[in-house]
DNA sequence: GCAAGGATATCG
DNA sequence: GATATCCTTGCA
């Protein structure tokens, strides 16, 4: 579980979807050209908060994984909203872009995407380096909230990530509650 | 099917 | 310093 608090009060979802990128080798990750100024909190210890900006308008949160100088992080790219869905909807509704005609949309879609979780949760670049394992932290992971069988969970393709070489392209490292309503993208995705 | 939108990495 | 590209989304 994701759990946020700001002004806007308490904001909590269960993590729904998530992607892997693992190490320099991985061709799809920010770690294939080494360390940057971008993803340099990758490098470091794991349990920290990795936000960084695509296409010019969205944020995306990552959690770094592996021990310090392994750059490796996890993609959060769905939550199902279990606490704070107005604030979620508050928050997508001041944003800009995620913020369009959200007023019909079901509560259980608030953060059915990478960028619709930062959005929704009202993160930014600048909570990269946040300690998501102290539970002091505005922005924390709590649980498990649970364990799922192997068939409970779908791994596919990672979204988006054309670019890279195979097998980077196609490996199943994308790994999503199957049929779960609050997954990103079509039905075929989950 | 495509535009919006700005930071990033690379090349000169 | 210029430019091609990008871990996306909502609307035509």
């Amino acid at each position: 579980m994701l759990v946020r608090d700001d002004d806007a009060g308490r904001r909590a979802g269960r993590i729904v979807e998530v992607e892997a990128y693992v190490g320099e080798s991985d061709r799809a990750s920010h770690a294939r050209f080494g360390p940057t100024n971008r993803n340099r909190v990758m490098y470091g210890p794991p349990g920290i908060a990795y936000v960084y900006r695509v296409y010019g308008m969205y944020d995306l949160l990552n959690v770094v994984t592996e021990p310090a100088g392994q750059p490796a992080a996890v993609l959060i790219r769905a939550l199902e909203p279990l606490d704070g869905a107005d604030a979620m909807r508050a928050a997508r509704s001041a944003h800009g872009r995620a913020g369009a005609g959200i007023g019909r949309l079901a509560a259980n879609r608030l953060a059915s995407g990478p960028g619709l979780v930062t959005a929704a949760l009202g993160l930014d670049r600048s909570d990269t380096g946040t300690d998501l394992c102290d539970p002091a932290s505005a922005l924390r992971l709590t649980g498990p909230a649970g364990s799922l069988a192997d068939n409970e969970i779908l791994a596919t393709p990672r979204i988006g990530v054309d670019y890279a070489a195979e097998p980077w392209r196609s490996v199943p490292w994308r790994f999503v509650i199957a049929g779960h309503r609050s997954a990103s993208g079509s039905p075929r995705l989950r």
